[in-house]
DNA sequence: CTGTCTCCGTACTATGGGGTATGGAGATGA
DNA sequence: TCATCTCCATACCCCATAGTACGGAGACAG
């Protein structure tokens, strides 16, 4: 971590990366990022023209890996529409903190909200693509799957303890979101 | 609007509480509610400590309206437990921006969490009972109460336009979620 | 060894928002 | 009328953060 040598642009993109994970695109503050990099913010504006244009390579970058991730599902091994859902929600355990860091951004930001808008179009599309192999109807799989992305998200906003105490319900959410 | 006397503390609030509902807790800044209520800062001071006083009443503000709903939709005057989950629905639709606001505000300010987390135990009590008097057992009802209070805040960090496209799903969603 | 190019440190400015000090205008009661 | 109290305007400070100017250190070619 310490003894390290010049930067380069990646750096300072992945150290954005897992402050925008962690704390919000308010997180992603030039000093911070420069105090973590063990540099100052000298550095910074040598690689980038100015904050925007971090946080347009953080978009892109987010895009990038999303698509790939849904790639990833979609090319899976498997071709068991149950296990496809269950490996879609897993990896949205995995991908909660940026994700949910993405969404709050697109908020109040009109480039993430269409990134993010982007984004769920592709994954609804796969969501509802399992749900059609499961038997629902094109409209209704489309319906549920929209159903299963809010229930999912909305967990975001809902603040635990008081409300989700008992064991994980995400399986027996998917029991009921598949309506049996 | 214009030909304003003196303003009490309650003017304050009401206006910070619209701008909350307007642009999220970073929108209640002293300045703007100062220009929009035609006076200056030195208003502001005089009736308020600082701005936390203000956001704390603020905080207070949603909380008594938030239980005065819930409370109204418990005293309704209709039995029927369809009904009744219909028009929670319709109070959702009423409340979206406030409680929208109050949520994200949630992400980052634990006073605001907790204040969430009271008023979502009542509401998931109250959603739960209904689901009880449908015929859901109680482990049920409270799980299927607590998917859909996720799913409608959901809505909230899912851009529109290219997921949610047909007509409003809402009635669609709750047949799903009644599902047995 | 020297010039140049890359990368970064230092010190500065600018801006926006919160917060304070103080005085003045207007109402109110004696 | 006069004194006092309430409410607000004005002018300021403070601090965090984005952004700029400029110079210096090190690698590398020649």
């Amino acid at each position: 971590m310490t003894a390290r040598t010049r930067l380069a642009r990646r750096d300072w993109v992945e150290a954005g990366y897992q402050e925008l994970a962690r704390a919000g695109e308010r997180g992603v503050a030039i000093n911070a990022l420069a105090a973590r990099l063990g540099v100052t913010k000298g550095s910074f504006y040598w690689h980038f023209k100015d904050r925007g244009e971090l946080l347009r390579a953080l978009l892109d970058r987010w895009a990038h890996e999303r698509t790939d991730e849904v790639l990833g599902l979609a090319l899976g091994s498997t071709d068991d529409p149950r296990e496809r859902l269950r490996r879609i929600q897993a990896l949205g355990r995995e991908i909660a903190p940026i994700d949910r860091a993405m969404r709050l951004w697109a908020q109040h930001d009109p480039a993430a909200e269409e990134a993010v808008r982007h984004a769920d179009r592709g994954l609804l599309g796969h969501i509802a693509a399992c749900l059609e192999d499961l038997g629902f109807g094109a409209e209704d799989a489309r319906l549920r799957a929209l159903l299963m992305l809010r229930s999912w998200v909305g967990g975001y906003l809902i603040p635990s303890g008081g409300a989700s105490e008992g064991t994980d319900p995400g399986d027996r959410m998917m029991e009921i979101l598949l309506g049996r």
